[in-house]
DNA sequence: AACGATTGCGGGAACGTTCCCAAAAATGCA
DNA sequence: TGCATTTTTGGGAACGTTCCCGCAATCGTT
């Protein structure tokens, strides 16, 4: 009865203790053996006590080992939203990266509010993370002083802000691979969804474009620019204002798929259709734009590579304000044609 | 200079001791007034620690608090995958109302692996969650099972496994909401695209479109019945093979939006058109389907409801195998239009 | 065989918090 | 005011781990 109340009351939690006394070394030998951190020796008793543990169902306690070896073996990912089909591959691709060197990523969410990433960095020191990986950069933030000050590690992705370490990608080659993809088929009045001004990488792409021009001899005008916010509806709008010109342009850059997808929608309300009337890129190449009626010519980030970057400037590199910049690549679909 | 070494070394970390010290009482009154989960007492005297705790900038260490609470105040998802936008939408309404309750949301994916789907629980189990939320059940899958021994608090979501605790959607009603919706149309030669067998969810919406058929008298035909895997591409497969019966259907049922995009596709290349030739219903009213050049008729998903009941049904409830139930409703766009 | 150098082991003190419990203070009631 | 009852307080023992350090055992060299 007592036992049962014993056994009950414990939870049937196993201890280092536990796997020590059953394995008749002290509890110091064992959590040496059992460290993950070195490369655990082979000597027989080593080799025994693992035994031990997994035949008693030994898992350590990580808030206790947290607790003494002041670290979590977390990191913290801060995003405007996971329905965000871009965020969400960023961080699955963080995730994954985390796990190969065993850590774990946890993610809070901002609403693209500077208020709330503010308090979504809070709520991750607060649990403890060794590191944050940050994709809402805002040029002129200060929240990478105040993180600095507070001597939390962190590192900027996707996004950047001009003075802090970050993995991006290399939005004004991206930018410029799309726009020089369309020149090369014919286009020279080619309008351009940018995105809005406080994020680095529509900056970047817009940047691209510019280059793009220069490059093929084509004067920009101003009126083929159009700012959006990166979602569906402010694309869509975008493109309607694009095609509304006296002399509308005969392609489109999309700042990312989701103003890609949006333009589709407002071109086809235009009764024009893509590519026949109007070609169209994108940026990101998330699962859907392959798959939609018409598949989307876009600029793929390979996000796992960003990803591992970010980690690696997190925690090996460490010095400096470094920003790793990786190559995209474009992917032809069917969204682009030659100008008749 | 051993001031400021001690500082360096102590990374500059206020603990209970040194408010209580401050504050000129023991550390267990201080422990005791900070304590978040009482209605804390407005006594001057607590009012005075908890001035000097913030003027201290302390805060509680996690790490500590969880190894003497033995709880965490986590909680840990399980979801096929994050750039599927319904379970994004999911692990954000979960998060939300995790919050609210002063607790955390860490989330795990799976890629619809039920092996992933062990190796998942068990990380997040490791990192001492206090509950899972899984919404990757299958039929007979025993992984309820483990869990159930192993002691770890757990509830489905979104779909069940027929006999533990879990928040679902209406899916009989939704299935039949749309079907309906398609019958009042005039559409009486309805096809579905059926999620995949493993999935109570697919189940639960074939079986309201099957209810909605007998019940208007319509004979149910098994060639308009063709399967899928949820993703777009077996949607645009799955459509496909609808449109290649001798004997076409008017209307298509897809058992999520995701399929409803892929038929999108398949229509178009079949040079027909929504809803002209064909009305299409999708489910869950992902963001994007609102802004497709046709927008899409769809059932939503009350995500927020779902996601709180679940957290109900993990800590407050508890007791039984309640399969609890959320009403969908029907979204009408511009995807559906009366069979002429 | 003797000696220093390396390696392995165990005792025990942290890590920062919560919670039990006994004692003290405040409160209520007659 | 006096006594019983409630509320508040602080000391100190956990929670389960890691890590420092002293000691024993092993190794390699001459």
């Amino acid at each position: 009865m007592s036992d049962e109340e014993t056994d009950v009351r414990s939870r049937g939690r196993v201890t280092l203790h536990d796997v020590a006394r059953e394995s008749g070394v002290s509890k110091s030998s064992v959590s040496r053996m059992l460290d993950e951190r070195f490369p655990n020796s082979d000597s027989p008793k080593a080799r025994h006590v693992r035994e031990v543990a997994r035949r008693l169902g030994y898992v350590r306690d990580l808030s206790a080992a947290n607790l003494r070896r002041g670290s979590t073996g977390t990191i913290g990912v801060i995003v405007p939203r996971l329905t965000d089909t871009v965020m969400a591959m960023f961080y699955e691709a963080v995730s994954a990266a985390a796990a190969q060197q065993g850590r774990f990523a946890i993610v809070a969410t901002t609403d693209d509010n500077p208020e709330a990433s503010r308090k979504a960095a809070d709520a991750l020191i607060r649990r403890g993370v060794d590191g944050l990986i940050l994709t809402t950069a805002r040029e002129g933030d200060h929240i990478a002083d105040e993180l600095r000050d507070r001597g939390v590690p962190f590192v900027f992705a996707l996004r950047h802000n001009g003075s802090s370490a970050a993995s991006v990608g290399d939005d004004q080659l991206g930018g410029y691979l799309a726009t020089r993809h369309l020149i090369d088929l014919g286009h020279r009045r080619i309008g351009i969804i940018a995105g809005p001004d406080y994020a680095t990488s529509s900056l970047g792409r817009l940047e691209g474009y510019r280059q793009a021009l220069r490059e093929a001899g084509i004067a920009d005008a101003a009126d083929l620019i159009v700012p959006s916010t990166f979602s569906i509806g402010s694309g869509e709008t975008a493109a309607r204002a694009l095609l509304a010109l006296a002399n509308p342009p005969t392609a489109i850059f999309a700042i990312n798929d989701n103003t890609a997808i949006g333009s589709m929608s407002a071109i086809a309300q235009a009764g024009l259709s893509v590519p026949g009337d109007i070609s169209l890129v994108g940026y990101n190449d998330i699962p859907i734009v392959s798959r939609l009626p018409v598949p989307l010519t876009t600029v793929r980030m390979p996000f796992d590579r960003v990803a591992e970057v970010a980690l690696q400037l997190l925690f090996d590199d460490g010095g400096g304000a470094a920003i790793r910049k990786t190559t995209p690549s474009l992917i032809p679909r069917k969204s682009t044609a030659p100008l008749l």
